[in-house]
DNA sequence: TGGTCACCGAGTGGAATTCAATCATCTTGG
DNA sequence: CCAAGATGATTGAATTCCACTCGGTGACCA
């Protein structure tokens, strides 16, 4: 299943994510102590034999009180994997940040550094894969599934003068989606992930964009326009 | 989810799959039958929101006839995958046989087209991409998920003399897994395919091999050894 | 006409979800 | 600063839904 890994938006985050918004501060607690209890019941039994009695009891909670916050046991599995997103996101700007970048290569090396890091460390990260296929087609599937791409084009326009436009965002798109698949797959039996799919999907990636956006492709496209 | 898409195993197959091989005649009409429901349920409401009774219901049958034949939910669904792949393997070799091979490029190709034809037409082959993701590493999950790599390795050496070896299965095995992602989400919400992502598939995928086993790369090859 | 093969569908059990009662924390008038 | 409400938070028994079982019934075959 493709899509999910690196993608989301934030506007749909919190759209009937939680039945109730937290008013006291203990709420918030409760919250998070939900998700770090369902991040560890998915490492433990994986996200499809994951049960609400589970993820309560590991939490102090009782089954009410995850109901309380989720409307469904589905919908504690999206609010963990918008917070893994969300820290992957964090993770990725801290990581631009202590680089020094060069290219926009550094850039795309910083985003896959971040995300096998968080694959090995962050409790529960293979929920960024998790991606509920329902029959009919999700409404908005497709408008928060590019808001990724978007983001990083952005950084890529504004630092690196690549091309603003569609196309960049479609390859991103692309791009986003083969490291997705590529990563997942280091990682699906291998806990520390299977470093030849990892060091192959920069290489992939590299080669994918280089062939639009090398320094030789751009003096090529900038002597055309 | 990575995996599970063109992949399959053959001895995993029947192993365990059926539970009672039929015997009479009628028997067949409703095995194949309780798949076919099963694949138009899978179109319907996807397949993670199936239940047996839909299954039985649209097929004509009662529960218990689905359990006559399927020790479980997921059997049913491992089932249809394995039939899915065994569609897509006759529709590959069709099609290879239909056309005229100049290069390991049109087996490749050939590969892709098949897919996205099987994907147009046959009901429920959105299935090809179900995983079963158990928190427990599935004991053969590594055993199974490059057969089809395998397989296909084995005609691209023999047809194009491409050099065999762990090498080239493990690029195929990447290959597979970008060529899955990039498929699965052009269809993901486009019932007819996305065809950028789809002629991108086959441009990343032509790209991502050429760099190892394009005539130059082959000859190059040839002349260190 | 007995012996399998197929089939049925009410029944069982476990997990998901609800909800009315209870406890905890705020807040407001005195 | 302190009662009571008022409102948020929690609980867990009860309910619903669904996978799966099994004893009984009809269909085929020899």
């Amino acid at each position: 299943m493709p899509h999910g890994g690196l993608l989301s938006n934030e506007t749909g985050a919190a759209l009937q994510q939680v039945r109730t918004e937290p008013i006291q501060q203990r709420s918030a607690a409760r919250l998070s102590g939900l998700l770090d209890a369902a991040a560890a019941v998915v490492d433990e039994v994986g996200f499809d034999r994951i049960t609400t009695a589970m993820v309560a009891e590991r939490a102090g909670a009782s089954i009410g009180t995850v109901y309380r916050y989720y409307p469904d046991r589905v919908a504690v599995l999206h609010a963990l994997h918008e917070r893994a997103v969300v820290r992957f996101r964090q993770r990725v700007v801290d990581e631009l940040g202590a680089s020094t970048l060069t290219s926009w290569w550094d850039a795309v090396d910083c985003v896959v550094t971040a995300f096998v890091g968080l694959y090995r460390t962050e409790p529960g990260f293979r929920i960024v894969n998790f991606d509920d296929r329902h029959g009919a087609p999700t409404a908005d599937a497709v408008a928060d599934a590019d808001f990724f791409a978007r983001r990083l084009a952005d950084v890529l326009v504004n630092e690196f003068n690549l091309p603003a436009g569609a196309e960049l965002i479609f390859r991103l798109e692309v791009a986003v989606e083969m490291a997705d698949a590529l990563l997942a797959r280091a990682f699906h039996t291998d806990p520390v992930g299977d470093e030849r799919f990892i060091t192959e999907c920069r290489l992939v990636l590299r080669d994918y964009l280089d062939r639009f956006y090398s320094p030789q492709a751009l003096h090529l496209l900038a002597a055309l326009s």
